[in-house]
DNA sequence: GGTAATTTTTAGATTTGTCTAAATCTTATT
DNA sequence: AATAAGATTTAGACAAATCTAAAAATTACC
């Protein structure tokens, strides 16, 4: 069956609510999506009524396995786009969100498994996160929060937490990356920011908004 | 300014007709689009309340300087990505069509001009038409028509009257392609049907509609 | 030049996705 | 357990793009 772009778009972003809270609420996704409660109940109408929720007036709703399915394509191809245009056409990998939100939506099944070979079936994104492949299956992240991180034990960051140019603007302003290390050298209980260090340059201060947003995995 | 993917549609098929017969009708871009002289009406309204056509009720219609200029954006988009798909994912050039369709309509002005250069800037897509540049402008192709080919002049097929799959399906049937070097040995005045040859095969007949699809340069 | 045939436009309806405002249900509080 | 606050749904409207059927304009023809 084929889907609407609106459609997919509800169904990613249930998906990406659930990875928080197994159940989805109305006002959650609504905010997720720019848009009005009210949208969102007719949207969940249309989806139920194909079998793509578990919905049920005032409960809350989770994407049923087929709804599941749908997301993980959607989500393979916005992460295989990304990856192709940071590694084949040069952009920068804080541009590249806008773009994918549009390619993702393309539908030729074919395209996307010969995209995936050309670029040799690659298993992380730009943004570290990991990429289904044609059955769903993606390698799982053993990260954990920047937060979490034990003082004094390097680190590689793995993935960020939005997709925001907000916060891909300060990582570019503080050389933040994915691959890049890290180290923490000092919590401060008062605010929770902390002081981290990179190899070879000076320690400096991060806040706990910005260390919530970071995730990585020890070496 | 943006458009509508359907006004982007109905731009660049303007322009495909505009091409045989400057002035075009309702009812020949309805059949074009496969849709309702109603809906081209309704359309043409849009459009020229945009600026991008010439219209006046019950006499016809054209493109303006500002809907060209939309129209060789689109078509230039629509080209680069058949070209993408055929050299770098080994599409086969008579399974493009269809998926360039869609991608067409992707807005980033940086991913056209970044899969432009990646591609090194092509001129010809794989059906032999020329890809206008950045400012619009193309490759003139000084192409005839296969049936106006005078008899013993070796040439070479660099373009093809339409996408349909029907006519793709022919020309592999027989081996046809972009690039083939042909020749024409008989023509049969009764059918127009006329006798080619390809080096190093033996002769076969063609039909005078498979020959009006075929346009060929000298060698 | 008047009528017939054809083309084009208008009028009114439909579908998809959205909205605001009002109504209804759930939950939190006392 | 009653009420207030908050979340959710319904009702009714709107914009985009489409359709069918009917009206209007153009063109073709005798």
């Amino acid at each position: 069956m084929n889907f609407s772009i609106t459609e997919e778009n509800y169904i990613k972003a249930i998906y990406h609510l659930q990875q928080v809270d197994e159940n989805v609420t109305t006002n959650e996704l609504a905010a997720e999506l720019n848009t009005k409660a009210a949208s969102v109940t007719d949207m969940l109408k249309k989806l139920k009524a194909k079998k793509l929720v578990n919905y049920e007036k005032y409960q809350g709703f989770r994407l049923s396995t087929e709804g599941k399915k749908i997301a993980l394509g959607v989500i393979r191809k916005h992460r295989l786009w990304e990856f192709f245009l940071v590694e084949k056409l040069q952009f920068g990998w804080d541009e590249v969100h806008e773009v994918a939100e549009e390619l993702e939506h393309i539908t030729s099944k074919k395209l996307i498994e010969k995209l995936d070979a050309f670029l040799e079936y690659p298993k992380f994104d730009p943004h570290g996160d990991p990429i289904p492949d044609s059955h769903g299956r993606m390698a799982a992240q053993k990260q954990i929060n920047l937060l979490d991180l034990p003082v004094n034990e390097p680190a590689e960051i793995v993935s960020v937490g939005s997709q925001s140019t907000e916060l891909l603007e300060l990582l570019k302003h503080k050389n933040l990356g994915i691959g890049t290390t890290i180290e923490v050298k000092k919590r401060f209980a008062f605010d929770h920011s902390m002081e981290v260090k990179m190899k070879g340059q000076s320690a400096f201060i991060i806040s706990q908004q910005l260390a919530q947003a970071l995730f990585v995995r020890t070496i």
